[in-house]
RNA sequence: CGCGGGAUGGAGCAGUUCGGUAGCUCGUCGGGCUCAUAACCCGAAGGUCGUAGGUUCAAAUCCUUCUCCCGCAA
């Protein structure tokens, strides 16, 4: 497959194995990723992960503020096929009917659920057992193409954000390189999505990122998971932002108030859910480093904390 | 120069408004109690209060500089 052109198309940190993988055994002509943006409080000028990983290996890099408009550059390179990996941008027509063997996206769940930009954190916020990768070809709509191979992932208990992240961007660029000879050669499978299965995972909006400490211990739990380490889950006390990292829960018969801190202890925090008590154990409030629960416990007056509610903005 | 929070023994914090001997909760070490303990009691060590300068009889505290950490916004 050395001899194979390939435009590769992909932004973020997931999408770095697979354009690695694409190095490895194809001839990447152009990568494609979004502008360089200001980052952080002292606003660096940053360049994507992608973009760094391009670099390394000399191959040119096209970065265009709105694909939609700004694509003649590719229509003028020459090449087999375009591969995508969590761009960030909607492609235009022009380019999906460009390459002689389609344009193939690698998404991380098993499509038709969760179509869109956060299928890792939706499948941990819903409690999933199961998730995986799909390679797919692309239409004009988000994640609508067919499906050409999918793989599962059983999910651990030990598993979040951060794991599944790596895990999944790994077995989508190991996927990729094991269905890519069939592509080329036109024996793979081409499945429609059944369009009645479908679900979407938008991009986590920050209320969204809030405790709903009227909902069950578990799903308070899998929210806190699914928001780990990134962007975390959080609530207010007395106006300031804590984040938390981790937690336990234990079902209880609760007379309390939902939303209200009934137990603080040298080492344990407990707030009152819909069917028992959420125990914090790590969290990050806000100003401050992450820590334990324990650790934070030692500087506050434990008094004045029991009975307090956690707000619900 | 986008907005804001922070830096105080090993950890987490108070003290800063209104300058006047550095404190709390833990941890550590030693001792005691106990069948035993992560529990309890007694004692000890450990800090030039982030950096540099200024004001003052006197600065953690007031003024200025710089560094580092964190959240938001992008």
């Amino acid at each position: 497959m050395k001899d194979l052109k390939v435009i590769f198309m992909g932004t973020p940190d997931f999408a770095v194995p697979v354009l690695q993988k694409l190095i490895e055994n194809t001839n990447v002509v152009l990568v494609v990723t979004q502008p360089d943006k200001l980052v952080g409080r002292k606003q660096v000028l940053t360049k994507t992960p992608v973009k760094i990983e391009a670099e390394k290996h000399k191959i040119s890099v096209f970065q265009p503020e709105k694909i939609r408009k700004d694509f003649s550059f590719i229509l003028n390179t020459e090449a087999d096929i375009i591969i995508t990996c969590a761009y960030g941008q909607i492609l235009p027509k022009e380019i999906l009917t460009f390459p002689r063997l389609g344009c193939i996206n690698v998404h991380a769940s098993l499509l038709p659920k969760y179509r869109g930009g956060a299928p890792i954190h939706k499948c941990l916020l819903n409690g999933d057992d199961k998730t995986g990768i799909t390679i797919m070809y692309m239409d004009e709509a988000m994640d609508s193409g067919d499906i050409i191979s999918q793989k599962e992932y059983k999910i651990l208990e030990s598993d979040n954000v951060g794991t599944l992240h790596e895990k999944l961007s790994q077995l989508g660029a190991d996927l990729l390189i094991e269905v890519l000879p069939s592509i080329v050669n036109g024996t793979n499978e081409r499945i429609k999505q059944n369009e009645e299965e479908v679900t979407y995972a938008y991009t986590i909006k920050r209320e969204e990122e809030r405790i709903d400490f009227h909902k069950k211990g578990q799903e308070v739990l899998n929210h806190i998971r699914g928001l780990n380490p990134w962007p975390l889950a959080n609530f207010m006390v007395d106006n300031l932002e804590y984040k938390v990292l981790e937690a336990y829960f234990e079902t209880k018969e609760i007379q309390e108030e939902v939303g209200k801190i009934v137990e603080v202890t040298k080492n344990t925090l407990g707030i009152a859910c819909q069917d028992g008590i959420i125990y914090l154990t790590k969290i990050k409030p806000f100003g401050k480093k992450e820590m334990n629960i324990k650790e934070y416990l030692n500087g506050i007056d434990k008094e004045k904390w029991i009975g307090k509610k956690v707000g619900i903005l």
